[in-house]
DNA sequence: ATGACCTGTGTAACAGGA
């Protein structure tokens, strides 16, 4: 715990951390790993892949407990699936969108949680495959619904959503623009759709943090790598996971790091995690924490 | 130029990823 120096506000620093984990089940050693090393207040995990059976199954829910955190997930099948982890509080758990979700709506690619006064979204955009697939087009309505459940939460708490977009905002979000210029995360209209997040009030913190990779002006940094070789050692990667807070969030960020040293490891998933670092009046904290 | 890999599943090729 801090305090500001001339403010005297009592100011807490919470660490949040967005990770795409590419299976839980493949990835758990890694995780609790990463969680011991890290200690991250909130984590906002995705493509979980596994049923909300296998998350509350031993070995998971109740071993991330035993590291203090409370957890919430939302996982149908073996695709997608999102979590949240929290050891600053976990209230106000809502799971997919608002109104009816028929297919491919109901895939578990949203939760959002109330965590340390902060309102949280773990989010897994839709692939969209090829520009003239129909997953490309339902990609963009999920973008439209995602936005519409952003503007209707009134829960009126600072926001914080982040998560694996799937969409690289500029082109200096990919190692070689020239070659994704006809190919999905880069296309105008998905563009045009984060674009539409932010214009909700909400902004790329990674962005402002890191205007650009320090070995590369005018690239990265990335957050995603293919699993190919060389693709990581070249860097050639997309920035892709992105964190979209509100302006009473943004002012309290410290610091967004981005973890590449856990995507360079054996077993590592093709994301890297994204790291948050804030901090927050201490009376926006739910109480508890000890 | 293209592909190279990883994870899950009816454990053998596939679907899906990005």
């Amino acid at each position: 715990m801090r305090t500001a120096g001339g403010a005297r506000t009592m100011l807490t620093a919470v660490r949040v951390v967005t990770w795409n984990v590419n299976s839980i089940r493949a990835r758990q050693g890694r995780v609790l790993a990463w969680l011991t090393r890290h200690r991250p207040d909130v984590v906002l995990l995705q493509e979980t892949k596994c049923t909300d059976a296998l998350f509350a199954s031993e070995g998971y829910t109740d071993t991330y407990e035993a590291l203090g955190y409370e957890v919430a997930y939302h996982g149908r099948d073996h695709w997608n699936g999102v979590a949240i982890l929290s050891r600053v509080g976990l209230t106000d758990v809502a799971r997919g969108f608002p109104g009816t979700n028929r297919p491919p709506y109901d895939e578990a690619r949203v939760i959002a949680a109330t965590c340390g006064g902060l309102r949280v979204w773990s989010v897994y955009a839709p692939n969209g495959r090829e520009l003239d697939d129909p997953h490309y087009l339902y990609k963009l309505v999920w973008f439209e619904r995602l936005r519409g459940a952003i503007a209707a939460d009134r829960s009126g708490t600072p926001t914080l959503l982040a998560g694996d977009l799937n969409v690289a905002p500029t082109d200096a979000d990919i190692y070689d623009p020239a070659r994704w210029r006809r190919r999905t995360h880069a296309s105008p209209p998905e563009r045009a759709a984060v674009e539409a997040l932010i214009d909700l009030g909400l902004v790329d913190v990674t962005r402002v943090a890191h205007p650009h990779h320090p070995d590369r002006p005018g690239r990265g940094p990335f957050t995603w790598w293919s699993y190919r070789p060389g693709q990581f050692a070249a860097d050639r990667g997309l920035r892709i996971d992105l964190a979209l807070v509100d302006a009473r969030v943004a002012s309290s960020v410290r610091d967004v790091w981005i973890d590449r040293d856990e995507r360079a490891a054996g077993v590592a998933s093709d994301h890297a995690p994204v790291v948050v670092d804030l901090s927050l009046p201490a009376a926006d904290r739910a109480p508890g924490r000890g």
